[in-house]
DNA sequence: CTGAATCCTTGGCGATACTG
DNA sequence: CAGTATCGCCAAGGATTCAG
């Protein structure tokens, strides 16, 4: 298929139907914890805690908030156990697993090619100093 | 190698210098721009408006920053002609071509699964219904 | 344990105007 | 054309508290 994706944003009129789906996608990743909780729950079902663990530095509100979101999307699901001490469990759904199978690579790019990254920091030259020349 | 990535932040004493790599590209591609932009460069050079119009609703305060950041881990340099008027064209590098392969799948993944999230969205019943059952 | 609700700060980002 | 500088808004998100 197209050489030319789509990026354009919002159809002007169409209030909020209508998106480009890379978009779509693109904001879902692209919020600071919905692919973290995504690769936490790689390995399996995980509750609530535990990927409050697996992460690290998220905060409860944004933790429930991403999950909501995840949930609502169709990427995981949420079990609830109706018990002392309360139980829910999360677990990637087949469209959840589906995307993690696109992420990954991405994930593993970023681990071979992190020092390229560093390095072109380091030797970044701001565009003020380049004029001097 | 390893089934199990870290995913967690910062180490908190090292100040700024050891990120965990995850969460450098995902910064990186995290941010509402920097992915859009590069795919926007996917086709080849491109001079800065023409950036700007390829995806529609960038500003130019936030498309030169993006472009600048983008510059600065490596992923596209920049040219600058002198000439009238001004020409500045910018072309990813090895390293964002390299990046760009690991994120098309992605955005076909996008595009063709895009019917499913919304399908799940329409679906879902929010939490506080579902203990009402 | 698993959240929801409230409060408050930060900074991402757009709009606008100005330079080379 | 290709930016930079300044301002101001508003949403993201952290900390804390309350509830089932």
């Amino acid at each position: 298929m197209p050489a030319k994706l789509i990026l354009p944003p919002v159809v002007p009129g169409s209030g909020h139907e209508t998106r480009c789906p890379v978009r779509d996608v693109l904001d879902c990743i692209g919020d600071r914890w919905s692919l973290l909780t995504l690769l936490a729950l790689a390995d399996g079902t995980l509750r609530f805690t535990e990927v409050k663990r697996a992460i690290g530095d998220i905060s409860q509100r944004m933790l429930a908030q991403t999950l909501r979101a995840l949930e609502r999307d169709g990427y995981v699901t949420r079990e609830v156990h109706a018990s002392v001490p309360p139980k829910v469990e999360y677990t990637l759904t087949a469209l959840g697993e589906s995307l993690l199978t696109k992420v990954t690579p991405l994930i593993h790019w970023a681990n071979e090619n992190h020092g390229q990254v560093r390095k072109a920091r380091k030797a970044y030259v701001p565009p003020q100093a380049a004029t001097a020349l």
